[in-house]
DNA sequence: TTTTCATATGAACAACTATTCATATGTTTA
DNA sequence: TAAACATATGAATAGTTGTTCATATGAAAA
C-alpha cells in the first residue's frame, strides 16, 4: 500500500494510523470552526466583544465598515456559535457566547509573537 | 461619530475602544495563523503528525490524497511554522514544531462537540 | 553516468468567500 | 399611519485558495 520505502514506517504503522484516523466529518466540523477564526474582519469583532457587548451600528463604527459587512460577519459568528445576541427596540446587542474563543484566540497571539 | 443611538453605548467608551484596537496587522498575522487550520486536509495532516514523525509520501497514502496535494499542504504548514522537518535520503521527515498546535485542536474539538 | 525515487513547485482551474449595493424586515417615533 | 431608524439578507463581483497536472530538483541505486 505505501509508494515509498521510507525506511522506518512499516505497513502495520501505516495501517493503523490509517484506521485510527478521525471521522472526515469531525474534521470538516473542525475545519468550519477555526474557518471563523481565519478572517481579520471576525476577529476584530471579537476583540471588540471581548470588552463589551455592543450593538451592530457601534462595532461598524468602531472598525470604520459598512453595517452591511459587519451584519455579514455576524452571521458567520452566529453560525459558528461564538457570540450570542439580545434584541432591544431597534438595536441588536452581540456578545460572546463561548469560554473558549478568549482561550483560542490567547493561544493565537501567543504562537504568533513566537 | 456613532451612527446609531445605542443608548448604553456612549461616545468615550466608543473611542476608547476604537483607540485600544490592536494593530491592523497583528490582527492579520492573527487570522492567517487561524487559517492554516481552517481546512480539512491541514487538519488530517497535523493529526497524523501529532501521533508520528512521518515522510511526505506515507502521509499522502494513510490521507488517500496526491503527494502534490500533500506537499503544497506542508508547504502551507511550513509557512505557518506549525511543522518542521528533517532531510534523510530521498525522504523528508516532517514532524509538529509547535507547542500549542495540540492545545489549538483540542479547543477547537472541545467547542465543536459543545 | 543514467535511471529511479521522493519531494517540491509553477500554472491553470474550480470552488469558496468577503464586500458592496440595493432592498427587505421589523421597531420606534412623529 | 407614515417616516425614520437599526439590522438582515440576496445578488453580483473581485479576490483568495485547494487540487490537479506537468515538470523540476536532488539524492540514491544500477
Amino acid at each position: 500500500m505505501p509508494k515509498c520505502n521510507c525506511e522506518n514506517n512499516n505497513l502495520d504503522m501505516i495501517n493503523q494510523i490509517k484506521k485510527d484516523m478521525v471521522n472526515d466529518e469531525v474534521v470538516f466540523d473542525l475545519a468550519d470552526f477555526f474557518k471563523v477564526f481565519a478572517d481579520s474582519t471576525r476577529i476584530k469583532i471579537i476583540s471588540v466583544l471581548l470588552k463589551s457587548e455592543m450593538c451592530v451600528c457601534d462595532i461598524a463604527t468602531i472598525l470604520d465598515m459598512s453595517q452591511s459587512a459587519v451584519s455579514h460577519q455576524l452571521r458567520v459568528l452566529r453560525a459558528g456559535r461564538l457570540v450570542k445576541y439580545r434584541k432591544e427596540g431597534k438595536s441588536v446587542y452581540y456578545s460572546l457566547d463561548d469560554d473558549h474563543v478568549k482561550t483560542i484566540i490567547d493561544q493565537g497571539y501567543s504562537h504568533i509573537s513566537h
